[in-house]
DNA sequence: AACAATTACGGAATCCGTAAAAATT
DNA sequence: AATTTTTACGGATTCCGTAATTGTT
């Protein structure tokens, strides 16, 4: 048996041409990779290189060793990604979110990974890193990047809040609105909305929050009333919302605070098993 | 990359079911592979094993890769194989021989590497090793085996020695003769015979040997007289002897040193180099 | 009690980097 | 002078074996 790391710098050589180049790209110093292509021949016990003082080239039997040398490589690293992509199509993960707008998203994918089980019951910000840690979620939705020794993130996208208004007041007619703008008024609010609450409570001075636990109630009241509702980018996917017979305008809000970037936070050691969540995730979210 | 020795640890595991005797197969200690394993797993980040105290098996994920395992050890050993072929064809190496049955039977062969050239000259015994050692042979028949530091020797068949007497001597008769009873008879010999020169002087008491450095002479010769000359196993498939109108009868000769074993001497690290013409002789020389 | 797996610890082998040398362009 | 390869030496990492521990059959 032939070890990895001189395959490695034999390919590497046949692409770089001279054993200094070759150290650099694999970050090692040139007196290892000398040692390493003498005992690659010592090992094969075949000659592949043509030596001169300062200058080492394949012979014609190193060429092709530099090839069939890809080929194990190759070989190896499918046998890594075989068992981690098999690995990961059969461990189901539990999949966290501190906000509704992912979820939705989640749940409008029609490439949601099959062995992906998502939680509609969303978590409190500040045990997410405990969540992971002990294996409670293999992947959390946050609004903020986490970056520990074993958790990591990576961004998804982002989520804008916009309110809707009956079109007959007169903030119906502008292109966006400031949270100051709204305020004194009376707003319809789903009540599980997560992170949102609190930034919506924070931002609009003397507002009424008419909480609704239920989604029928919530459409109900909007549409036999005229107040004012919330919306996002992603929640307009959601069919929970009425998207008929409302009279209301849609006007984006421009405040920093309405704008939240999400992140999915895994730990390091199981970044293999939600690399697919992952893609699929960012990949919806640009739509 | 994952470290050859883990995937053969795992593969061997996976055909003996328990890490004592994967080890005692691999003839390495039980916490060797027991470390090897756990290392498998955390260099794949997969589980592949169930742990209980007395007892290791391999999951689901951990079958898949044993299998997966075994390709990439065969795409290895198939390196070395590829490349040790190629430079086995392509690089000529000489064969010499201190005896000309094997030259002999080496020209007869139909399938000679065609990367090897036979040198037709007899080499001398006591300089075996030295031209083997400065590389002036890659390979020599030898009538011994020779085994160093560096050199091996390989079997390759048995020559054995016959007269061929007049038919109307009462030798002619016998099924066997010994070397003493041609003691003072006068031979018709081809000079270049190497090993078994000595052979035939040693043993006959007081007879005359007459040299011919030409074949032609030989058979002509033998053709127009009566003398006895020698023959082997090896030798009569050659076509410098005569075949027809030769009115002598071969008779072998009973002796011990009328057996002579034959070798293919070789460096050991060029053993890949020869294999190929090995198997050939020694194939071939069984008829 | 016997067996299988694991952990702890010390030694051995391997691999790497720094420094220096040799030779070419 | 600058570049490339190679050798020599010392340090660091990795790997292994012995001995001891844990837990099961």
């Amino acid at each position: 048996m032939i070890d990895n790391y001189l395959l490695e710098e034999l390919v590497t050589f046949s692409k770089y041409g001279t054993l200094a180049a070759t150290a650099e790209e694999l970050m090692v110093t040139q007196p290892t990779v000398t040692r390493g292509m003498q005992k690659l021949e010592d090992d094969l016990n075949v000659k592949i290189f043509d030596r001169q003082p300062n200058r080492i080239s394949l012979t014609k039997t190193g060429i092709l060793a530099a090839k069939e040398a890809q080929r194990v490589l190759d070989q190896n690293q499918n046998f890594i990604d075989t068992v981690q992509a098999y690995e990961a199509s059969h461990t189901t993960i539990r999949v966290g979110s501190v906000a509704p707008g992912p979820i939705i998203m989640l749940h409008s994918l029609d490439d949601i990974p099959d062995n992906a089980v998502i939680n509609d019951n969303l978590l409190k910000q500040d045990t997410v890193i405990e969540d992971l840690e002990n294996r409670s979620f293999a992947a959390i939705l946050t609004n903020q990047e986490i970056m520990t020794d074993s958790i990591e993130s990576r961004f998804i996208g982002s989520e804008h809040l916009s309110v809707n208004l009956d079109k007959f007041t007169y903030l119906a007619n502008k292109n966006s609105v400031k949270f100051e703008e709204l305020k004194g008024m009376s707003f319809i609010v789903i009540n599980d909305i997560g992170i949102w609450k609190q930034i919506i409570q924070d931002n609009i001075p003397d507002a009424k929050f008419l909480y609704q636990e239920q989604y029928e109630a919530f459409t109900e009241i909007t549409k036999y009333s005229s107040f004012p509702y919330f919306s996002t980018n992603v929640s307009k996917a959601s069919n929970h919302l009425p998207t008929q017979n409302d009279d209301r305008v849609k006007i984006p809000i421009s405040d920093d605070a309405s704008t939240m970037d999400f992140y999915i936070s895994y730990l390091k050691t199981q970044k293999s098993q939600v690399t697919q969540l992952i893609d699929s995730m960012t990949q919806a979210w640009k739509q």
